[in-house]
DNA sequence: CGAATTATTGAAACATGTCAAGGATCGTGG
DNA sequence: CCACGATCCTTGACATGTTTCAATAATTCG
């Protein structure tokens, strides 16, 4: 299965489509958020597209017994809010102190367009996702989050976390305190150094693709 | 979170959209597929939509140590094969003998629009999955599993299970004995009654619910 | 009917979760 | 600038759910 790595991270390379809804949309000015902020909650009348313009976002939903699952976070230069319908199916959060713009339709139908192109990059990050949860164990999610941090970041080996580890174990499907383990052993086995609890070095970067599958 | 039932299953409700695609396309013939059989390879060009005119359709994939996982079931009447750049992502085999018809655009623009429908609903549907491969035990994920077909095939109390266990542990991220085992479970519980190997009745619905969450 | 496949069930191994304690980090106010 | 409290992170010991391996039973198909 050589052919999946030409996949991995195709949904990344969206800077085409942001230009393309950018020139279609009146941004309008950034919002501020603190960390731990709403920016829209689950329920709410969904219609508006959000551009991260610095900062981190995470999009969330509670089981009724408490159990959270982060669905996908966004960091600067990314598109968050699609929705299917008039409402909105998960609720959206700043992690840290993050600059957000709602973008509006001008061109309708060169919009409609770019949006098409939007939801495909979700849905195949999203299905990138499921493959991580359903069948991988605590280690190659953890080697798979950091490398996929490590590209949209755009920096070859060094990683910042704005998130916290409870922040990874949910979108992991982990506990924070197996996330905190399995950082220490890759720690230990060298292919990571931890510099600080926010940023994270990719030493062996081969092992942890190894790891990934 | 009582606000979370409202959601479940609104990816579902999508005749309309596959209206919409149908009315401006031009259905090809139905091709016919045995149980097992490959409808596109992973990196396959993509481009032409398929729907399932009767039968199983499974997209999957094969990490390089053998553990597959399915992103998605889809039945008669849904539509599949949307992929977001020039390959496939998955491949899509059928599970059972299968029906497709392939879908071509003949009205570009409403094509498109048609598409950003099916996008969405795909991605909301790969969103609820996420949740339920992320932060649900193996009970939680089969009861889930269960009430989704039920719901898709209109049939409040039977359910017919096309696929074998292995293909709805694949999909759930579980072994395919612990599928079973949980079904036996269920069938001693006296939430469900299984009068054959591939069909399921449903009997105290709440408490699958209730195990849902 | 018989062979091959698929499903069920059991026992033991393993990974991860849970509970609990201690340590690090951060922000705030003196 | 330091000290304090609060939050977050790490680590350990134990409990639990799930997987793995193995054997048997059921089902399907020729």
């Amino acid at each position: 299965m050589l052919i999946q790595t030409k996949f991995r991270n195709a949904s990344l390379d969206h800077a085409a489509d942001v230009n393309g809804i950018l020139a279609f949309s009146q941004p309008s000015a950034v919002s501020l958020y603190n960390a731990g902020a709403t920016i829209y909650g689950q329920g709410d009348p969904s219609g508006q597209l959000y551009m991260v313009e610095f900062g981190t976002v995470r999009l969330c939903r509670v089981s009724s017994d408490g159990r959270r699952q982060i669905s996908a976070f966004y960091f600067a230069g990314e598109i968050f809010g699609l929705e299917a319908d008039e409402q909105r199916h998960f609720y959206a959060e700043s992690v840290d102190n993050t600059g957000i713009r709602v973008l509006r339709p001008s061109d309708g139908d060169k919009f409609n367009e770019s949006m098409l192109k939007v939801a495909l990059q979700s849905l195949t990050r999203a299905q990138e996702h499921l493959m991580v949860l359903g069948r991988q164990n605590g280690a190659e999610k953890v080697a798979a989050f950091l490398l996929d941090l490590a590209a949209r970041q755009a920096s070859d080996r060094l990683v910042d976390l704005p998130m916290q580890r409870c922040d990874i174990a949910d979108y992991l499907g982990l506990s924070f305190e197996t996330v905190s383990r399995i950082l220490t052993k890759l720690k230990c086995s060298g292919a990571i150094r931890i510099p600080h609890v926010k940023q994270i070095e990719l030493i062996d970067i081969e092992e942890l693709e190894y790891l990934r599958g």
